[in-house]
DNA sequence: TACAAGTATTTATATGGAGGACTTGTTGCA
DNA sequence: TGCAACAAGTCCTCCATATAAATACTTGTA
């Protein structure tokens, strides 16, 4: 049937925000013009601006207008990097390391990535802080969504970012699965601990505005200074 | 300065419900009656119930009418109980062994539940799932909040189902710290897994509507055949 | 230039009303 | 009894309007 007019409303920000025509911290009609603009009322207008307040597309304050949100390194940490120090305050680890390439899509990747990718783009990330190595992360992208991204080497520290203001590509939410496993040989080295003792391993796929899983990143954490905080609701 | 109705509204809903004068399952009046009872508009009172609804605290239905919220084992797993199968289906755990005691608080513990407790109650329980075991959990709640809790063993395997049902204490929130580490020889024992193998151990903080911390859960999990699932945004 | 006052713009709160959609229960008829 | 039609109650959508509060901008004045 016919949607509802503020679900319209809800459609043609998004589409707007997701194609670039709405950059990050780009002021949107008032209330009344967007109705205007649309054909629909400035209560049907405004009802479809707050729910996107809400799922954190925009930020609206009263007397200066209505704003694409924009992600900064601050807010994408806030948002989607988990680990804290034991009091709660969050930490910014540093890049250490970082290697890319371009590489044929496993079939779980194919299976699990947006558009089912045939080629991808892979990140491998050390990151550290106060000196210890503390998470070795592998991001996993199509290269259709990213084209170019591979020879933009070094990469920003805050992928996400990167993602909306290189692509306008939005991350808005994330899956994870979390386990905890015994370091192998490998990961043992690169994050200088020893074999077999216990790290965080979290498999994220981390999807966009437009509900695409865009990204699928697996990361090995160490936890004996730092816990992985997450609210539940 | 003062609230705005809606506010209000939610406000003595919200009284009600954790007062038990709004049972679980309970419809409220319609729109247009708990408006006029409370002296607001219909659109003032939908607002109210709107929100609230996005709580998790009411459910209402076209038609129907508006409804508090059930906590069945079913939605309190969902909600709480993140361990899940690789393939992300759900799991339910059958309780193993319970221990429940009554004891002083510890410092810690009276800092972090609500009202300072001087004495706790600890149900320390055994979870397992096909014959293995899974997950050992210890619960601290205030005495003061559960009166008589410890004189009620056994208790149901969903104990927030039991909180609302049997004390009116709805959670419908909870903060968790993850950690991967080595199991220690009590937990190995336990569990029957060997000592230094590694687990999941989750330090949780439960809260009730009312904004109070009325539990802290520890608990320690075996991950090679479950994962711990959350979604971030 | 610097500051204060006033104005315009924008979102936030609140009301009232109309019609539609969905559910439930009742009524009437075969 | 079984079923269709109807009616009542409830939530959902949408509109128009008014006031308040916060911000931004302009203007006037010293």
């Amino acid at each position: 049937m016919a949607p509802p007019l503020y679900q319209v409303v809800i459609d043609t920000i998004v589409d707007r925000i997701a194609s670039g025509a709405l950059p990050p911290g780009a002021m949107l009609p008032s209330e009344m013009h967007l109705g205007a603009e649309l054909g629909v009322s400035q209560g049907t207008a405004r009802k479809a601006l707050m729910e996107l307040e809400t799922r954190g597309l925009l930020q609206r304050a009263q007397g200066r207008g209505t704003f694409v949100t924009v992600r900064t390194p601050e807010t994408s940490l806030f948002n989607f990097f988990r680990l804290r120090k034991a009091d709660g305050t969050q930490v910014i680890p540093e890049l250490e390391r970082e290697t890319v390439r371009r590489r044929r899509a496993t079939r779980e990747e194919r299976k699990l990535l947006h558009g089912e990718p045939e080629e991808v783009v892979e990140i491998e990330r050390l990151r550290s802080l106060a000196g210890r190595d503390l998470v070795l992360e592998v991001s996993v992208v199509p290269v259709a969504l990213f084209p170019g991204i591979a020879d933009r080497a070094p990469l920003p520290n805050t992928l996400y970012v990167f993602y909306q203001q290189a692509y306008s590509c939005i991350i808005i939410r994330a899956e994870e699965k979390l386990r905890a496993q015994a370091a192998d040989a490998r990961t043992a080295e690169a994050l200088r601990i020893e074999p077999g003792a216990p790290v965080l391993a979290v498999d994220r796929l981390a999807i966009d505005v437009l509900d695409r899983v865009v990204e699928r990143r697996q990361s090995v954490s160490v936890t004996d200074t730092h816990s992985y905080f997450v609210s539940l609701s």
